[in-house]
DNA sequence: CGTTCGATTGAGTTATCTCAATAGGCGTGG
DNA sequence: CCACGCCTATTGAGATAACTCAATCGAACG
């Protein structure tokens, strides 16, 4: 084993957890995975990471700390796409896509590890079952977006940060995060805003109500969950769309 | 070639021309493509083609007509997630996620190329490049759906009806099914207002606001585009996120 | 030719937004 | 150590985009 497969093979950690949560991942396929790291870097909370519409050469697999994808209208108004936690492979499609047609930003501190697209060729090529892994996890990410549409479609504003604060509570369980009670999300209301396509007051607003209701507190960047059952209900969240069974076969 | 495979050619087609507006296909991955559709069935509007949670075996490819993603909620309000129009591979994700976490069903009478997923798993590692183009036109949904979010999240009302029949104006004509001036588009406004997350009387008000601003008609079923440049700017449409160009290399 | 389904319009309601003001935390510089 | 400024959270009050309910109308269809 190389030595910078050593260096790196902490940034696939999470990663490897999330992809063993519903396939099986040989050794071998953990250890080409990690191989495939060329760097990891750190950025600080508020850049820009990936601009939508410049060529890149690499994924960002995050390791530590939330990014998130997001376009802007004209008028200045911003909307989140999806949150990432530690482990998601953010932008993996540019691997085809070649360019992003959305903004990728870092909302805190990050830790990311690039993967340059030639690596994710020779990998995939030589490891059909972990091409397919990381496939679905493109897949994932699409059934996420779809939940997004429902709950920006349908769902009521109280609903929505339910969900959207269910949603993560279950994502960092997977890759270790969470505990039993809640977990770090070290986001602002308006970011919270942004990814809801609420505005700020409205979110502050909402918060109170679930804080009254005595079903979860979001404060100074902690969720705590008061009431798992009838937030699930409030929200109507069902974590179908995301996929934690081990697939057949 | 075998005969069956001449049988379904046809079924193909407009995929294919969905393919090579992004990248090249061979002759021989074409012919790989079309030999593996195993049967075409027709279906009557309104039915449901895939059921959310079911195990599936094979994927749906349209042929003709028209058919959504949708998820309902409790309250018997419905979410349509995405259109699609001939020649896109519905449900290809269901390929590694085994069951959907949506419906699917027709808005329009169908015809619907069956590719079982044994199939799928022998072209994709038989083609590799094939392959990355299926995983790439799964991405393609995936830049949609984002597209969605941003126009529930932040658009009005207005914006948002304009800017799904410019999205689905632009794929309509790449797969040759629409002409200079519009296209048929056999939804109601129910329907709509189903995509859009609004209600039927809204989406009425604001297709009578874009025919009286002499935007666009849709009416009985087709959309007449009266001023392309003007609904582009209304919707705040840019056709970047379709990936209308050929993929480097 | 009655029935059904979709489109259309009016009138009143409400969820969410906008504007605005206040308050709390935190870092920086004097 | 205090004062200032900045950012985020909070709350109030009024405005508005979109919704609900309800009625009418037209076309398709058996």
């Amino acid at each position: 084993m190389k030595s910078d497969t050593l260096i790196h093979a902490d940034a696939t950690d999470r990663l490897v957890r999330k992809l063993r949560v519903r396939d099986l991942l040989s050794d071998e396929e953990e250890r080409a995975l990690a191989a495939s790291v060329s760097e990891v870097r750190t950025f600080g909370p508020g850049e820009t990471l990936v601009r939508a519409g410049v060529a890149v050469s690499e994924c960002n697999l995050l390791v530590e700390g939330m990014v998130c994808r997001y376009k802007d209208l004209a008028d200045g108004q911003r909307q989140i796409l999806e949150l990432h936690v530690p482990g998601d492979f953010v932008d993996l499609h540019s691997f085809l896509l070649k360019r992003l047609e959305h903004n990728i930003g870092s909302l805190t501190p990050v830790r990311i590890a690039f993967v340059p697209h030639e690596a994710m060729k020779r990998v995939t090529e030589e490891h059909p079952h972990l091409a397919r892994m990381l496939w679905f996890s493109t897949l994932l990410d699409a059934a996420i977006h779809r939940e997004w549409i429902l709950s920006m479609g349908r769902r009521t504003a109280l609903a929505r940060i339910a969900h959207i604060l269910c949603e993560l509570f279950v994502r960092m369980q997977v890759v270790g995060l969470a505990t039993e009670r809640g977990y770090s999300l070290p986001l602002t209301q308006a970011d919270l805003a942004d990814a809801t396509g609420l505005t700020p007051v409205h979110v502050n607003r909402m918060l109170k109500k679930l804080r009254d209701d005595d079903l979860l507190t979001f404060r100074g960047g902690d969720v705590v969950v008061h009431d798992w059952e009838r937030l699930r209900r409030t929200a109507e969240f069902s974590p179908a769309y995301l996929f934690l069974e081990r697939r057949p076969r």
